[in-house]
DNA sequence: ATGAAAGCGCTAACAC
DNA sequence: GTGTTAGCGCTTTCAT
């Protein structure tokens, strides 16, 4: 910087003015000193800018398993605000650690990023001081309780309840239900949902046809849905509360040699990728993910905008997507089916 | 840092030794310096000390894909080497766009982080002097053309080799290539394997059957898939080299009503996820993504450590995985299937 | 409209 | 062993 100032026969007070578009600069004076920055390839360093203003354009974004879609997904939709806003993003994964996840907000802290986006390992949470520092954040998907967090997570309840209501109105009767863990909103959520619908329709809960399966985990969901598909009294039906839960009940049915939907219906919360190469195509809760990711992403500026606005929580509403085969399908051979 | 200087009766240069673990500190001294880091909750800036050492621990990791589940595997295993050895992962997405990664190779160097571990969205590259910063950058999984840099890639040839010698070998002599982008190593190489295993056949390449999709698109590879079967004399098998090819061809084959492996037989480049659910299920050549990012990580931090060391390159081996169908799996009704 | 100078939070010579 | 001090590259008063 000094290099340029000299260069252009100016203060680097000017080239700083100059970097940073202020006014009062002479249009002549600018030209030069863009000049001497083009001569001599300067870039102003984004470390000692960070350093003197108190933070620069950096989003940390916390997530919790980089190897899910949904979590990718998510992410796409953040990178794309973030950069179209000028801003770079430092991506940690937690891998559900509680710990790790307290390491990486420590960090974020330390780099002094404008902000941060988390998808906490637990509802739980931290002391209340790591989330009070002056550094927005903004969770993702998950609650954090008992802090008054700028929020967006979908309407886990009520996607749940939907695909839950779409097998009981096809008839069935036992349905047989395989959720992430209890200590995530999304986990806890789609329980709900579930025995919403099936108080709706009369029924009552039977706890042995609720399992719990690692949200990361396909082995895990597979040995809870064999458990569930050996029982003397088999569930007609299976509603799968995310993705690899999905694909562990998939892996089950397929090992016990039953038949979609003849032996076993299924629908299921959060898409699996590519559903519409299975015959017939998996009934199922997509979620809005790139929408999600944009609108935290929104949010977060919006706070590092104005941080004195009230904090605002904002759910995405599901639809089922109920997928019909059709005929050009029907020579295929094809691995799962829709509940229908 | 003053603050626990004054807390401690010392001064900040001792606090600094005591944060940086240096030697000569008077243990009752260092004591007293950590109990006031205590106290005052404490925390150095991470920004300051990059500001002064002239970079700390960070990675600066540039892919092209983020919803590739090939790259979020290999930043699993870059990110578990990374956070082992304390450094933290800044990510960003070029989505193969050659100014986007430009843009974020200045990033990077603006941000003075320790390394960079780039997938580049092109073998040509940028101006040299990109490159020849301090900062050192290791290439991965596509090389880069007349720059000498550190280099982790898999056996593109020798792998697309395997799988289309396999199909020659079960009898197949008409078969079809769906790769991608020719300016990268990925998409270029995995066609030099396939027309090597026809020419060790004897057979002529006919450029009919050479077909183009972007790694990235589905869509585009459904539609050469599609051209490819209905061409007046169809491919017996084909040969697809990436996932997204995968998956376009294996909706084609569906869209047609073709039977895997009765009317058209396929093996393929890079694992699809889940690839057991299919049955038959599919033949492949999956990549060591993890082991990939495990060594692209390991390979920057030992450049980092010693700057002078001449530069690597480190190509991983592939191996076929030809799944047979069990028993369990009859009954299943599947979408796809291996080539055998 | 521009320059001089202080200082963001830290590290590393150098002095004692 | 420990303190003093200079400065990393920038922004920002405060003069002029």
């Amino acid at each position: 910087m000094k290099d340029v100032a000299r260069q252009a026969g100016v203060s680097t007070a000017t080239v700083s003015r100059v970097l940073n578009d202020q006014p009062n600069v002479k249009l002549e004076v600018r030209a030069k000193v863009l000049e001497a920055i083009e001569a001599l390839k300067y870039r102003p360093s984004r470390v000692a800018r960070r350093l003197r203003t108190n933070s620069t354009h950096v989003i940390g974004l916390i997530i919790s398993d980089i190897q899910n879609l949904f979590f990718t997904s998510v992410t796409r939709g953040i990178e794309d605000v973030a950069s179209r806003n000028g801003y770079s993003l430092i991506l940690c994964n937690t891998d559900e650690d509680l710990d790790r996840e307290r390491v990486y907000l420590e960090v974020m802290h330390d780099e002094n990023v404008a902000g941060i986006i988390l998808a906490s390992a637990s509802e739980t949470g931290h002391d209340p001081e790591l989330y009070n520092s002056h550094i927005p954040i903004v969770a993702l998907d998950r609650l954090i309780k008992d802090v008054p967090l700028d929020t967006v997570l979908v309407d886990n309840v009520g996607g749940a309840k939907t695909a839950v209501t779409h097998l009981l109105s096809i008839g069935h009767r036992r349905i047989g239900l395989i959720t992430g863990q209890q200590h995530l909103t999304t986990g806890r959520e789609r329980q709900e949902g579930y025995e919403q619908a099936l108080k709706e329709f009369g029924l009552a809960i039977d706890p042995v046809l609720i399992r719990r399966a690692d949200f990361r985990q396909v082995a895990e969901s597979r040995q809870q849905a064999l458990e569930l598909l050996t029982l003397p009294q088999r569930p007609t039906a299976l509603f799968t509360a995310n993705t690899m839960n999905t694909l562990g009940a998939l892996t089950a049915i397929q090992e016990l040699g039953l038949r979609i939907p003849d032996d076993i219906a299924i629908s299921t919360f959060d898409d699996i990728p590519w559903a519409s190469l299975l015959d017939p195509p998996l009934t199922a809760v997509p979620q809005p993910t790139y929408a999600l990711g944009k609108t935290a992403g929104e949010m977060l500026l919006a706070r590092i905008a104005d941080p004195d606005r009230p904090p605002t929580q904002i759910r995405l509403e599901l639809q089922l997507v109920v997928r019909e085969s059709c005929g050009a399908h029907r020579r295929m051979n094809m691995a799962a089916g829709a509940s229908q």
